[in-house]
RNA sequence: GCCCGGAUGGCGGAAUUGGUAGACGCGCUGGUCUCAAACACCAGUGGCAGCAAUGCUGUGCCGGUUCGAUCCCGGCUCCGGGUACCA
């Protein structure tokens, strides 16, 4: 029969859809269950690219393996359909986002459907239904409503929050000011990044290092204006422990704590020689004071002014509009060269009492520590540089521990910076009676921050890199603010019951030049009067689109809920989710943001776990072949013609060479899977996407590589429908023993997510039984199970015409049997010194003596011998056989 | 600069983590079928030498450990990702 998969893959679809196949049961009995999650898309206008169907095949693999073994399986699809996209498509024709939004929803549905992935649909969400962000508002209301105990390391509600008495003996004003200066959300005025194209605000993360920004490529520019912010650099520690128990590559661990940034050292208070003022710093060497010879504040310190003196007025002043008009990019740009201005200010050194110059450079940030260093340029790279520019003392106070002694000499004499570890030296006082002296780096920080401590000079402190996060966006199509701003300053939150606040209808949908939402366009629903008459306006921000993502996962588990977040035992019975396949894009961001809100929710008692992935997967790119001349000029993919194996411009016929490289428009080199489904099916390209690589690589998309799956499909469909080459009876042992070491294989390799093996030990079983030219029911039956999850269609198909009636989802997944693995002669490869000569079969049970000497008496082996003899014999057994001559 | 990956035939990739390098697939070569092509099927396929048996060589480069190294150690080169004056 031929492999007729246009027919087999609609036939089954519809079957599946017809008998729900894959609804989720709503009995909680089952102690087996598996929450399997893929990262939900962005229904972009251009629909689904081969890359999305990579981590869906991979989840939808694992659910049907899971679903054969018993499990009972959450699986669910969804949008995250809030974006800029949709909204700039509103701009230029004036049609609705969310009309946009459900002609991509549809069309990514339609598409994921055809893939045969096997989604729960009655558990499909779309973060712009109100029904959804109703909720995703909800817990907007929760954090704003949270503060953090730091003593407890956990979030509590606002109403546990003590207000110390002095603060609420200034009254109802200041009382209110603390409280929200405590609320895990607040409004607060920020220095925030604004890109102008967009006109929109975008957080620090989503500022690229070159000053660019992510979503559209453009210069972003710095801008003051009143966002809202949530705190997540109080979650920081949590967030850091966390990581260690999640089973997650750890690559990707690596990147949240490099993000998360914790480093320890102390603080330490300078006086300000003339000024009762304290000038503190952050430092992680505090045991490198005695080597301190000068200090600098970033130029936005609040200090500042007050520090320069008259004489040095005018250049610090010069200097701080210098730097102000920079942008970030300049300043960082410019980091090899450094600059600064002397203050006239001097500050005491704590440990010698010896009076330093206070400087003024912007290599020192305002946002990190305290915005204030003590320099030690002999021990740290970048006061080197200044001190060598400035001609400011560098004092080597560490003996280094390196052989070369030149380079020793050099670091005495303070011409190198050294910033590993050795024997303090200059490093005792009398009058403050400090001495470290020959002490090393781990008890030098020890010993000077006890001595700190004990004057109250400074105290250990831990800092984090993590910055709070700014959670609004001047945008229509984002989940509104719950919020209020009445005329009297009062920032009012919606209750509850008012949930959701939709959007209003709009005729433009252009936001303001000076970083106004579209939303302030609309009167009718900005302006809101109490019950007294007083006057407000609504929050016109958006919330940014990782609001609705961080926290999908958990309103799967219920949701039509209408009148809860989720069922607590429902919660309580799926999470955590077991499994978790998506990007490395969004490796920091997306699961930084979501575990915060999770560790929220959970300190809250809303949710049930700490964390809220247990095992993470990145999937690779998937890239595609790209053309470009001998320049490098790259050449769109319609322009390039193939002849004998070489590549050529169309038009030009320059010859040109083969790349790989990311699928975009411009190259022309995108891949549509409907293409792919059209000319070889669903099956196949699942099969393909999996078959290419391991799962996480970056990989390169070969359309003639499908022809390869398509035609193993294709032959083990021509093979198990013809009922001629399967029979009832008694397996070949050969046949046997290849179908039990296939499914020992598919299993473990489903486990671990390796399914180009387990695709090439199913081909390998195939041949073997194509080549025997039948097999029994039995094994054909166990072939089908296995093939399954990888390739359903076609598999159902197989199952029915094996003479089942019903779908194969849950049958049981096939056993291996260690007995019919069992192997009772090994072909022992035979080396000399090391290189193999030849084989020989031997019985697995003979001793290693008995191996030797029949291996000895071999003809071959007499003929590597020679005349002299071997001074060694190695015998692994089942393994290999080494045999060293000398000489 | 720092952190994390990676480098294996013409190509994508395998290799039980120290034990026969190149599984499986693509491509290519030859053959069967066909008027021909496509499909399908059979055989071959790392490189060099040889009619062949066979030999030599071979996992980015240099060195080491070992009976034995794609795998471990030291030193490089190149490529990819992340991050960047974070004190």
């Amino acid at each position: 029969m031929d492999y007729n998969f246009h027919e087999i893959e609609k036939k089954w679809q519809k079957y599946w859809e017809d008998n729900k196949t894959f609804k989720t049961s709503e009995e909680l009995t089952n102690p087996k269950k598996c929450y399997v999650l893929d990262m939900f898309p962005y229904p972009s206008g251009a629909g689904l690219h081969v890359g999305h169907p990579e981590g869906y095949t991979a989840t939808d693999i694992f659910t049907r393996y899971k679903r054969m073994r018993g499990f009972n399986v959450l699986h669910p699809m969804g949008w995250d359909a809030f974006g800029l996209p949709a909204e700039q498509y509103a701009i230029q024709t004036g049609t609705h986002p969310s009309i946009t939004t459900k002609n991509n929803c549809d069309t990514f549905r339609r598409q994921i459907k055809e893939l045969g992935l096997s989604y729960d649909w009655d558990k499909e969400i779309n973060t712009t239904d109100p029904g959804y962000f109703k909720w995703t508002q909800w817990i907007f209301i929760r954090l704003y409503n949270t503060w953090f105990d730091d003593k407890l390391q956990k979030g509590r509600p606002i109403s546990e929050l003590p207000v110390p008495e002095n603060i609420a003996k200034l009254g109802m004003r200041e009382t209110v000011r603390y409280i929200d200066s405590r609320r895990l959300a607040y409004y607060d005025n920020a220095q925030v990044w604004w890109c102008p194209s967009c006109r929109i605000v975008c957080a620090n993360e989503e500022v690229l290092t070159d000053g660019s920004h992510e979503k559209c490529g453009n210069r972003v520019e710095k801008k003051n204006l009143k966002q809202w912010m949530l705190r997540i650099q109080l979650y920081a520690e949590r967030l850091l422990k966390g990581i260690d128990n999640l089973e997650w590559p750890e690559g990707i661990k690596d990147m949240q704590r490099n993000w998360i940034g914790r480093s320890t050292g102390a603080e330490v208070d300078f006086q300000i020689e003339g000024l009762n003022k304290i000038l503190t710093v952050f430092t992680t060497r505090p045991d490198t004071l005695f080597g301190a010879t000068y200090m600098v504040i970033a130029p936005e310190h609040p200090l500042t002014e007050l520090i320069t003196t008259d004489s040095q007025k005018n250049s610090v002043d010069d200097y701080i509009r210098a730097t102000s008009l920079k942008s970030d990019l300049d300043r960082t740009d410019l980091a090899k060269e450094k600059t600064g201005v002397f203050t006239g200010r001097y500050a005491i050194n704590p440990v010698n009492n010896k009076q330093i110059p206070i400087w003024v450079a912007d290599y020192v940030l305002t946002g990190y520590g305290t915005g204030a260093i003590m320099a030690v340029p002999a021990h740290d790279t970048r006061d080197f540089e200044f001190a060598q520019k400035f001609r400011l003392p560098i004092v080597c106070i560490q003996d280094p521990d390196v052989t070369d002694q030149e380079q020793k000499k050099r670091i005495i004499e303070g011409n190198e910076c050294w910033t590993e570890d050795g024997k303090y030296i200059n490093s005792s006082h009398n009058s403050t009676g400090i001495d470290i002296n020959g002490l090393k780096k781990d008890e030098g920080i020890a010993e000077i921050t006890r001595w700190l401590e004990s004057g109250s000079l400074g105290t250990a402190k831990v800092n984090y890199k993590l910055r709070d996060w700014l959670f609004s966006r001047q945008r229509y199509w984002g989940e509104p603010f719950p919020v209020i701003h009445w005329e009297d300053g009062e920032i009012a939150l919606l209750n509850e019951n008012e949930l959701p606040l939709e959007l209003p209808e709009l005729e433009k949908y252009l936001p303001g030049e000076s970083g106004e939402s579209p939303l302030s366009n609309s009167t009718e629903w900005l302006n809101v009067t109490d019950k007294n008459g007083r006057k407000g306006r609504r929050e016109t921000n958006t919330m940014p689109q990782w609001a609705g993502s961080c926290w999908y996962y958990l309103r799967f588990i219920d949701p039509k809920n209408e009148l809860q977040i989720f069922d607590k035992e429902k919660e309580k019975y799926w999470m955590p989710v077991d499994l978790y396949i998506g990007g490395a894009e969004h490796a920091v961001l997306h699961l930084l943001y979501s575990r915060f809100w999770h560790k929220v929710l959970f300190d809250l008692g809303i949710v049930s776990t700490d964390e809220p992935y247990r095992r993470l997967f990145n999937q690779g790119m998937i890239l595609a072949f790209a053309y470009e001349t001998e320049s490098g000029a790259k050449v769109s993919g319609d322009l390039v013609e193939e002849r004998d194996g070489k590549y050529f411009h169309k038009e030009s016929g320059d010859p040109l060479r083969q790349i790989v490289a990311k699928m975009s428009k411009s190259l022309k080199n995108v891949v549509n899977p409907d293409d792919v489904t059209s000319r070889y099916g669903a099956d196949s390209l699942r099969l393909y996407e999996m078959f290419l690589g391991p799962l996480d690589v970056t990989k390169p998309w070969d359309e003639k590589g499908v022809k390869g799956v398509f035609g193993f499909l294709g032959r083990a469909f021509r093979f198990l429908s013809d009922s001629d080459n399967i029979y009832a009876g008694e397996e070949d042992p050969e046949v046997l023993k290849g179908l039990h070491h296939v499914i020992r294989k598919v299993e473990g390799d489903i486990e671990n997510l390796r399914f180009n093996t387990a695709i090439s030990a199913m081909m390998i079983f195939l041949n073997l039984a194509i080549k025997k030219g039948k097999i029994t029911t039995d094994s054909a039956s166990a072939f089908i199970r296995i093939l399954a999850p990888f390739a359903p269609h076609i598999s159902e198909e197989l199952w029915n015409l094996l003479g089942n009636k019903n779908t194969l989802a849950y049958e049981p997944f096939p056993e291996f049997n260690e007995e019919y693995l069992k192997e009772d002669s090994f072909e022992y490869p035979v080396s000399f010194n090391g290189k193999t000569r030849f084989n020989i079969l031997l019985p697995v049970t003979l001793s290693k003596e008995e191996i030797i000497k029949i291996v000895l008496a071999d003809e071959r082996a007499l003929k590597w011998l020679g005349d002299k003899s071997p001074s060694n014999i190695i015998v692994v057994p089942n393994r290999i056989v080494n045999i060293v001559i000398k000489g």
